[in-house]
Parts: structure tokens; sequence; C-alpha cells
DNA sequence: GTCGCTGCAAAGTCTTTGCAGAGAG
DNA sequence: CTCTCTGCAAAGACTTTGCAGCGAC
């Protein structure tokens, strides 16, 4: 029921390029469709994930080294993007938000306090229930975040990797104070 | 189950700053009980609510001209409650923070995408639902964060009322244009 | 050609920090 | 008295904006 892996994105580059030219063409004045906007789509389609503007500035700017892409573009064509709903965003304490391509199914969010890391998670029974509690007060449901923050595998080992390190130091320490004492 | 209101705080005001007072002679290097810190915290306990540190610093002026207290000790404080467990704080895209007297019992939030109120709820059903989910991942879960965005009752009944006078200025303007062509 | 788009740099916004004097313990 | 705190202003981090030239349509 919850997946534990990224998803797979849920169409072809080729189709969610299509999408994004309509768009385009459809906004009231129309916009175009410039180098720079699809670099920044097919970045994000091909490195699924979670990414700050700065991040994706920077993979880009290594992977497209010839066209010179500047980070304000970068911060202009996420919040176009954003607001046509094909990337979604979440946010983290005052250090910003991370972008990433939302024509995935809906999914909440498991975030690692020590690395970073973001995992995916969807479950029906909390879809469910928050729907329902939006109703209960009245309000018209436009969006929902779920974050669960804590500590994953990995990063739980090297805490306690470090913790070993630590007792053994002392213990060292402590038998060279026996040392001293003789 | 989910109650509309916001909570009362659990604690009376005297406990509350002796937890805190406990709290800063505890500290490694002890802290020190100043006027500023007494202030942000009853501050916090007799506003009940959501504040930006912005928004608190603006409260604690107007409420304590002859103390001046700057807007750099009022983010200090909170980031100091905040470690301490007697602040949470709710972030929003890249607009901040918003702190609240963290006394209360668990719950979690809906805001208003168009007037900015917050709202509070607690779900049994979801709380055990999300340390299960965090537990089949291997995550040491920490916290957990559960927003709903949405557009309030209030706000709905004016974006109604909005609607009703365009329509309304419509069929004017169009009856003026009826008015040209005789 | 027309207008929107881009890079650049400058300006904003929000938050943190350095410092000298004030004040709690 | 000793150190922490504070206000102030300056510095930072991140994001947005103004503008002149560029490029899609």
């Amino acid at each position: 029921m919850n997946q534990p892996e990224q998803h797979e994105p849920l169409i072809s580059y080729e189709t969610l390029l299509e999408q994004f030219k309509d768009l385009l063409k459809r906004s009231k004045p129309p916009l175009k469709f410039t180098k720079q906007r699809e670099i920044i789509l097919s970045t994000l389609y091909s490195h699924s994930g979670h990414y700050t503007p700065e991040e994706l500035y920077q993979i880009i700017k290594e992977e497209n080294p010839d066209l010179k892409t500047g980070i304000a573009t970068v911060y202009r064509t996420l919040s176009l993007l954003e607001n046509a709903g094909i990337v979604t965003s979440i946010s983290f304490g005052t250090q910003g938000k991370k972008y990433e391509l939302g024509v995935k199914a809906h999914h909440d969010h498991l975030i690692c306090t020590k690395c970073g890391k973001i995992l995916e998670f969807f479950d029906v029974a909390i879809e469910r229930k928050q729907a329902r509690i939006a109703k209960e007060f009245g309000f018209k449901m436009e969006d929902h975040s779920l974050k669960i923050f804590g500590i994953c595998p990995e990063c739980q080992k090297i805490e306690k990797e470090r913790e070993k390190h630590k007792i053994e130091s002392k213990k060292i320490e402590s038998l060279q104070q026996k040392d001293k004492e003789h």
C-alpha cells in the first residue's frame, strides 16, 4: 500500500512537453516556448526527485554549459510550472522550497532531519480522512501536505557508529588514566 | 473528535513561567531570565494563536512601549523556546514561519490560502497511521506536520459576493452597450 | 516586426550575527 | 564582578525585479 521507492513519472516526456507547450499557447497573453524553459522541464523529468532552485540551477549549468541559464530564470520558470500545476513544491523551515515534477500520483513525504533525504508514501485512509476534516470545517480544500520528520535508517546507523566510537574512546581514556595512576 | 476552536492552554501561566525559569537555570551555561524573555513568553501565552516573529514583535512593541525590545531578540527567544520545546513553529512557502505556544495538546492545521487564518484539529486515526508509516520505513519519527490548505467559509462567502458583483457590473455594462447601439 | 523572455545586477524580504554597553546572578 | 543579553545596524541567505538586448512567433 505504501510505496517505498521514488515513483516513475506517469507520462512520457513527449506528452509532458506537449502539455507544457499547450499551456504556454493557451495563456492569456500567449507565452513563449524557449530553450531555457525546455531545459528546466527536461531536467526535472530526467532527475526524479526534489530540488531547491539552486540545486536545479547547478545541475542545469553542469549539463548545459553552452546555454547560459540564469538562476532568475530557474525561479521564474519554477513559479510558472507551479502555478500551472506541473510541478509541486514542498517547503522547509526558513531554508526555502524544494520542487518536484507533479505529474506523479499524489503522495506525502518522509523527511530525514539529518541528511535531508526525502521519501514518498501514499496512504488512502489518511487522504480520505483529510478530505472529511476539511469538509467538517467548511473548508474548500485546495491542497494538503503531510510531512513526517525523523531520522532515516542510514542516519540511525551512522549515529550508532558514532556512539560506539565515543564509548571506545572513553574506554581508551580511562585505561590511559589507570596507566597514569600506576 | 475534532475540536474546531482554539484550545485553551493546558497549564497556568505561573506553571509555564516556572518551567521556563527551570529550563534557563538547567542549561549548560546557565541562561538568564530577562524582562524581554518574560514578555515574549507572556505575550505568546495571552495571545493564543499563530504568529510570525514580526507580528509578535508588533504586539510586544504596542503593549510594552516602555521596554524597547528588538526584533532580533524576538527571533533569538523564539528560537530558544522552540529548541526547548515550549513553542512550535509551522512554516509556509517562502514567507517564513509562524510560532505558537506548544504546551497545548498536539494538533494539526487547516490553513486558509486567502486570509492566512489557521484552525486546529486533532485526529487520532491519522496520528496512529503516521506512526505506523514511519515505522514501516525504518524512520525514527521525531515530528510530523499535517497541513490542509483551502479556503475558509468566510473567504468563500467573500468570493461569492465578488462574483455576484462582477456579474452585476457585466449586466450594467451590457445594458450601457445596448444604449449606445441605439 | 512585435512582444515576451533572458541574463545580469540591483533591490527586496526575512533572518542571523557582531559588537559595545546594560543587566542578571 | 562575571558573563550573558540586548539593541542596533550590518551582514547573510534566498528570492524577486528592472532593464536593455535577444529571440520566438
